[in-house]
DNA sequence: CTCCGATGTTTCGCACACTGAATATCAGGG
DNA sequence: CCCTGATATTCAGTGTGCGAAACATCGGAG
């Protein structure tokens, strides 16, 4: 993946960020899951216990919105939480819809013992770098995704993500 | 995901880098993704087509290696894609036991026609970055991805991923 | 040459994730 | 009251992913 990307001079910093941005993220993602599967978790089970613990319980709904998909398939993550214990049901006393998704204590036990070693992985990697290095990089970084950001928002604008469905 | 971190001042730097890398893959993943189901592919689909383009044919075991997954999973994905024309297989002469993966032109058409719009995205964010910014972002990475790369290496050794299953 | 272990691929059974199309229930306005 | 919209669930179908086992082939020992 080094090479063999035509022409090749000028997007040659650009390609090479590319890389080891895809090559970090990628080993951290092997590891998370690697540690979840260890506590008998799965990838989406993590990134729920994840975002309940760090904003409170949420609805369903809710739950979907932030993890970045359908009511249908958080239905179905939820389901095999509480089957598991990680997670209870709770029917909302003034909207009788909607249903809260609490963390058990266990849930919260166990989100908070998986990420570590993942998160680890990256924090002994950067503490093995100069002072200089980690604000600059941090600055950079910084800069960096907002300027994906902005173009995220304008790439949405231009292609909206299948949101509608016209009978 | 900005606070709730018990704590959290000594590493704070480091949270906030990690932060960042987290939201610049996620974004591209999603990115690549919807546009990907534009096309009628999947990620992982999107993923092998890339790597053959990148390094020309392979393997299936050499395949399954550089996307970090079993044989079987990739003879799926195979599966599917040479049913929608993107591959073809071709057993090696040399040792009739291999199958070379080999992209149709149809297959690498459309791989340079996907990643682009993910890729982009970071190509357009990086050029708005200062030249130095980027030279001194590239070493950074490069060493990061180093020291990770050895750290992993030390914790595959303590924990091994289930590989051997004696008789 | 024949047998036997090693290697490469596929098949099978299983579980999860994900989606879109119904469906049941509830809230609120006309 | 009835209709509309929101919330959650169910269902069928596809894709991903794993491990165990089957299968073909290779390579070397005897």
């Amino acid at each position: 993946m080094t090479e063999a990307h035509q022409g090749g001079e000028r997007g040659d910093d650009i390609h090479r960020i590319v890389e080891a941005i895809l090559y970090l993220y990628t080993e951290s993602r092997r590891v998370t899951k690697q540690a979840a599967r260890h506590m008998g978790l799965t990838g989406p089970q993590v990134s729920a216990l994840k975002v309940l613990e760090a904003v409170g319980d949420l609805s369903l709904s809710e739950l979907s919105f932030r993890m970045s998909a359908r009511n249908s398939t958080i239905t179905g993550i939820v389901d095999r939480m509480e089957r598991d214990g990680l997670v209870v049901r709770e029917r909302s006393s003034s909207d009788r819809r909607v249903v809260m998704i609490r963390a058990t204590e266990h849930g919260k036990e166990i989100a908070r013992g998986v990420p570590l070693t993942s998160l680890e992985l990256f924090a002994g990697a950067l503490r093995a770098l100069h002072v200089e290095d980690r604000s600059a990089l941090r600055r950079i970084l910084r800069d960096l995704a907002e300027h994906v950001r902005a173009e995220v928002e304008e790439h949405e604008r231009e292609a909206p993500a299948d949101g509608d469905a016209p009978p």
